[in-house]
RNA sequence: GGCGGGGUGGCGGAAUUGGUAGACGCAGUGGACUCAAAAUCCACCGCUGGUAACAGUGUGCGGGUUCGAGUCCCGCCCCCGCUACCA
């Protein structure tokens, strides 16, 4: 061992050490329990980022505790390799997309090694893999046959310039990020998963998922958006069908005053063929996109359709309008409208001076005006025939009885959630496996054609998708020998997510998607990774496992037993304003902060020309801000241990971190002094095993705290996932070790167990450096394999306890009792306690309250 | 607007079942060592008063329950995240 810690040296060599060992390779074993940990794959965007930091070594510290346990414990790592910078790439610096991603995975492999994470990388997977995407082309194939996917035309945001459909993220105020260009509605061919026919299991199992946060649960339930309600036909006054809408609120039938479609809906469409202006309108509204943070400011807005449907129970004439608030997408894209009891519904009534009536009234008896304000609770219904002064589900229940025995309606359960859109027209994505033939019908692949290859040497002109220049991979013969067209058209990337964690079971399987060996080690044990994906990828990958369960390819529920989101990485800003607003970010490395004596920042300066910028708020690292820490300056100064260490001490997972270099400094001090430590007891030579009943009153002290710290620690990262107070009462027992005597050779024996348990306790959070002094410490096999320390009960025995003395709940004194003093003995102490007696002194004593090991608290008065 | 999570020293955070508020770390202050600096070590470190012992006060604000409240209950303020014409 070298006197010098010096982890830049070391952490490379014991690297070297698992790797030749094979140290993380994962290999089936029916005889022992299995522990599946895996953290969210990477996007190779070039460089690891704080966020893949603090991801990875959660998951590395969980991995290596359960192996100390004696787990089978399998942590693979691999790459979400599809996806858009990859083609953005490729048009700034003209590089084909699959060079620039294969090159990025190259770089941030090393990074990941050299920060040590214990992958079995025997295991690492590409999605942009044939070998990897083949399978989900063909199991697309088999959700085809059985009626899962298909084909229907929906409204997108399409960009005019780029030709290309763009995501709701990729409009900024109504145009296309890149081209600039407003962006239209446009209804094209699409490619649809049926997650709705899952929409009940995917909503009920969630209740199944105890080692899910609730917050995730909660925003899935809300996504997913059950609503039970009546789908009522109302009969169109010219004879010529029904119009059908939806409602939640049949209690409120009486108080329709006019009916409401979407720009979309047939029976606008049919207007706008004889009414000019209508057609004005309905071109008007297909002109802004489809995001819901433009629709939300759009300002309610609507014309008469110069149609009428019946009322289903009055008979009345209700007008229909069409409306730029309804959407085509959710229940049948019209609405009845009732302005007294819905607020968008009154915004648009007194907009257009449509009638408002009231038919719903407070329980209490008091009185609300609809004219002013929609009164939007259930509660009793008024005004409503023979529906009248019924609560809110009885009436419901009436309502819907007589419209059901008329034939005019149904009781319907709606889902918020839509099938899920998985066709991009994008180059750099799985190809769907799906020809046209000559008269443009669809035909599947054929399962021994697969995979459909993407082409990869690609030349790039222009920005919509190469493949539709490309005549190789568009010309296809069609299984039964005749010329066809193959679909440009590439997955979402979420199709590659949603299942590399069953594929990670058997990634090498060459006849299969998955085999048996996905059902030893499905399901993952934990699963790490950001709340952002707390809806699309998880309720993604929850469908896509049942999708496989049906298909026989799982045999559990749930593919995530437990989940744990790990909280962002933060950092300070600050920037210079100029004149016109626009704000010039400087990075946190580029300036100097001024604090007072006190140590408080008072300000900061540029280090380029020593002038002052302005300090911003702590917000989450981003390249947006320029408040980004580069990992890798930070391995290279200081080690992978170092980083390692600071992002498990900064905050608890679930919690935004704030970055801080000074901080960052403080964990490599620690380290580096319980180095020398460990140098310099095993510069005294050999010291022996504790023997029991030979220690001293301080030995026997030190000795509980070392068996204190195993349970405490035992129970931050088993039980609580609380990596930071691990690590603090780890960093008390250095702190005691450092204070105690080291004369006796029963000092140094209690010495040597305290640093031994520190290296174990350690050995998750900082793998190298324990590793050296595990073998300083006078051990030959490697600490990878050793066994998580265990509390000796003995130890913990306390002969005597402290008491906090307390009158009328305010601590006025300590007192040290027999740990085993009975309720009098403690009360006796107490009122013997000087500063006790001067508290209570002329008053009568209540009443005294003892709780065990802990206080007394002497009531007066 | 809806849902979820928060508000504790100069800062990150701790207090796990209602029982010593501020563990651990950072920053800061004073001192030792040094020609000097760095590194290291020692001491102090919520606020107010006091040389100190100690006392008062203190966990966003206002009430309440309790022998005892950061923690539980009621009312309010503020911040963050997600979501949002979902009929």
């Amino acid at each position: 061992m070298q006197e010098r810690y010096n982890p830049v040296e070391i952490e490379p060599v014991i690297q070297a050490q698992w790797a030749s060992a094979g140290a993380f390779r994962a290999v089936e074993d029916a005889t022992r329990e299995k522990f599946y940990c895996l953290c969210m794959f990477p996007y190779p965007s070039g460089r690891l980022h704080m966020g893949h930091v603090r991801n990875y070594t959660i998951g590395d510290v969980i991995a290596r505790y359960q192996r100390m346990l004696g787990k089978n414990v399998l942590q693979p790592m691999g790459w979400d390799a599809f996806g858009l910078p990859a083609e953005n790439a490729a048009i700034e610096n003209n590089v084909p997309p699959a060079r620039w991603t294969r090159s990025n995975i190259d770089y941030m492999r090393g990074q990941l090694q050299r920060l040590g994470f214990s992958y079995d990388w025997s295991r690492e997977l590409a999605t942009c893999d044939p070998d990897y995407y083949r399978w989900e082309q063909w199991f697309f194939t088999r959700l085809y046959e059985r009626n899962l996917v298909y084909r229907k035309t929906a409204v997108v945001n399409w960009d005019p310039i780029d030709q290309t459909v763009l995501a709701n993220e990729q409009v900024i105020d109504g145009r296309g990020w890149r081209s600039g260009a407003l962006v239209e509605r446009r209804e094209i061919p699409q490619w649809f998963v049926r997650i709705t026919a899952y929409a009940d299991e995917l909503l009920a199992d969630l209740d199944k998922l105890e080692g899910w946060p609730d917050a995730v649960k909660t925003m899935q339930r809300n996504w997913i958006g059950r609503s039970e309600g009546l789908l009522v036909r109302f009969e169109l006054a010219d004879g010529s069908g029904n119009l059908e809408v939806y409602t939640t609120r049949p209690d409120t039938l009486f108080g329709v005053t006019y009916m409401a479609v979407a720009p979309e809906h047939p029976v606008a469409r049919r207007a706008a063929e004889t009414h000019p202006q209508i057609a004005e309108f309905l071109a008007s509204c297909a002109q802004h996109s489809t995001s819901e943070a433009v629709i939300e400011k759009l300002e309610k807005r609507g014309m008469p359709l110069d149609v009428s449907v019946r009322h289903p129970l009055t008979g009345e004439l209700v007008p229909v309008w069409v409306a730029n608030f309804v959407l085509m997408s959710y229940g049948t894209g019209a609405v009845m409208s009732v302005p007294g009891h819905d607020e968008r519904d009154h915004e648009f009534a007194r907009q257009y001076g449509l009638p408002i009536t009231q038919v719903v009234r407070p329980a209490d008896g008091s009185a609300v005006d609809v004219q002013q304000v929609a009164y939007v609770e259930k509660a009793v219904t008024c005004n409503s025939g023979e529906f009248s002064d019924l609560p809110f589900k009885a009436a419901f229940d009436a309502v819907a009885a007589r419209l059901e025995r008329e034939g005019r309606a149904e009781r319907q359960v709606q889902f918020r959630l839509r099938d899920w859109l998985v066709s991009r027209q994008r180059y750099w994505g799985c190809p769907i496996p799906v020809l046209y033939d000559a008269n443009g019908e669809l035909v599947p692949e054929s399962a021994d054609h697969l995979p459909v290859t993407l082409p990869e040497n690609i030349e790039w002109s222009g920005v919509s998708s190469p493949l539709l220049k490309h005549p190789d991979f568009m010309h296809a013969t069609l299984p039964d020998g005749t010329q066809g067209r193959r679909e440009t058209d590439t997955f979402d990337t979420f199709f590659e997510s949603s299942w590399y964690f069953a594929r990670f079971c058997s990634p090498d399987s060459t006849t299969s998607m998955v085999d048996a060996r996905a059902l030893y080690w499905m399901p993952v044990d934990i699963y790490i990774g950001g709340i952002e994906h707390a809806v699309l990828h998880l309720l993604y990958a929850r469908f896509f496992h049942k999708l496989m369960r049906d298909a026989g390819l799982a045999n559990s529920d749930e593919p995530f037993t437990r989940l744990l989101t790990q909280g962002m990485v933060c950092k300070e800003t600050y920037f210079r304003e100029a004149h016109n607003g626009k704000k010039t970010w400087f990075n946190p490395e580029a300036v100097d902060v001024v604090t007072d004596d006190k140590g408080r920042v008072t300000a900061a300066k540029a280090k380029s020309d020593g002038l002052p910028v302005e300090i911003g708020a702590v917000e989450k690292m981003s390249k947006s801000k320029n408040n980004g820490i580069d990992p890798q300056t930070l391995i290279d100064r200081y080690g992978a241990d170092t980083v390692r260490l600071y992002t498990m001490f900064a905050a608890p997972p679930e919690q935004s971190l704030e970055w801080s270099d000074s901080a960052v400094e403080g964990a490599f001090r620690f380290l580096r002094g319980l180095w020398r430590m460990t140098y310099e007891h095993v510069a005294r030579g050999h010291a022996a095993r504790v023997a029991a009943g030979t220690l001293d009153a301080e030995q026997t002290t030190l000795r509980r705290k070392i068996h204190e710290t195993i349970s405490k620690v035992t129970d931050d990262i088993s039980r609580r996932y609380k990596f930071n107070t691990a690590i603090a009462s780890v960093m008390e027992l250095v702190n005691a070790l450092g204070k105690a005597a080291q004369t006796t050779p029963a000092d140094r024996s209690v010495m040597q167990e305290g640093l031994e348990t520190c290296t174990l306790l350690l050995a998750p959070i900082v793998p190298h450096c324990t590793e050296a002094m595990w073998k300083a410490l006078g051990h030959d096999s490697a600490l990878v394999t050793a066994p998580w320390p265990q509390v000796d009960a003995a130890a913990l025995v306390r002969d005597e306890v402290e008491l906090v003395v307390q009158v009328n709940g305010k601590k006025r004194g300590e007192i040290r009792v027999a740990a085993d003093a009975d309720d009098k003995t403690a009360e006796a102490a107490a009122l013997a306690d000087p500063n006790v007696a001067r508290f209570i002194e002329g008053q009568t004593v209540r009443k005294i309250v003892v709780v065990r090991g802990r206080l007394v608290n002497i009531v007066a008065g």
